[in-house]
DNA sequence: ATGTCACTAGACCGTATGGTCTAATCAATA
DNA sequence: TATTGATTAGACCATACGGTCTAGTGACAT
């Protein structure tokens, strides 16, 4: 028997990378195959074009990646803010986040404007975040942790985009310091609307 | 007396709307030259490469029209609060600005980690908005109006590339609307420094 | 009138890139 | 052993792009 064929593997793995680190179109096809060691013709016989391989690499690598990494599901036995506190926490742990900013991030900037395909994909991911931040944000109003006044939808706009923006900072500027800073301006507007009455 | 000779401007201006628009690497030579109506000749007559005459486009082009914006000036009677929020309100009324974001933090994105002669000008740039806004804090803390525990610098990273990441979302996402929850929330979390003792 | 110099004009070139095509492999199956 | 179908291999093609080159053109100075 042939064993298991990881060229498909390998090839969204390394285009993950490079997309990731140089952007769309700044990272040509040949670069990637040439680093992974993958003739062209494999790459041809997997995805039809350039853009239907960045396309299955956003939905089999940087979508997963994300999943794993982000939870949303509020927990019982943790307040909601000590909740963000610890996802500030661990992205502050993920070099590659602080180096290279948000790839979602990275991709929206890069290409939404430009290809409607993209532009889907992207935004629904986008949405997706932006309803799991609201509904930690709702959880947290509903337990009465936090104020009424606290618009969750709107604060988690707030929240996802301003942190979109630090990241987008690197690497010329923003570090692992700087990135906690901006936690620290986060959090303290978050403690604006706990309750306290 | 020939009349005075236009095509380096123009070639300038109309470098400038297509690079914001479209970014750096998207924007063909060609294309800027067509809509310009201009040779080729005449553009290799003024500047030697592409790279060359965006040099100049954001040295001539973008950085005047950012002066003429921004006024970092603490104004004596205003208050600092109020000085940013009426700044936050011309952003908003900034067409382009809310349309397709900052061009300086577009073309940092996309330049600053692969070319080092951009990253150095554009980082410039941004050390001297920082710089900028750092002052009208400082001011605010020295005239009473905050308390010694804002700290001005690292506030005003803040505030910029928050400001940024909400206006990167454009056109996708972000609205005017958006932007200005986006300032509410800014002048939110200033106003918790505000001294009222 | 003529020469000069700044600028115009656009054909042309080299390279990089995305994509195609055909031939070879090779494992599984008949 | 022969056949088949998936995969590998890479030469090859078309195009777009940045950049070069040479030939004008026209205003101004002499």
């Amino acid at each position: 028997m042939k064993e298991p064929n990881n060229t498909r593997a390998r090839l969204l793995d390394i285009t993950f990378e490079e997309i990731y680190k140089s952007g769309y179109n700044a990272t040509a096809i040949g670069s990637i195959l040439k680093r992974a060691n993958i003739p062209k013709g494999s790459m041809y016989h997997f995805f039809d074009s350039k853009r239907s391989l960045v396309l299955a690499m956003i939905k089999e690598r940087l979508y997963p990646k994300m999943d794993a990494f982000f939870d949303y599901t509020p927990k019982p036995d943790i307040s909601i803010y000590k909740n963000f506190e610890q996802t500030f926490l661990m992205m502050s742990r993920h070099e590659l986040m602080v180096m290279y900013g948000c790839p979602l991030h990275r991709l929206m900037v890069e290409l939404s404007a430009v290809d409607v395909t993209f532009d889907a994909l992207l935004l629904t991911k986008y949405e997706e975040m932006l309803a799991g931040v609201t509904t930690l944000l709702k959880e947290g109003v509903e337990r009465g942790e936090f104020s009424r006044d606290l618009d969750p939808d709107s604060f988690a706009r707030f929240l996802i985009s301003s942190t979109w923006g630090v990241l987008s900072l690197s690497p010329t500027i923003s570090s692992s310091g700087e990135f906690n800073k901006h936690t620290k301006y986060i959090l303290t507007l978050l403690t604006t609307y706990k309750r306290t009455d």
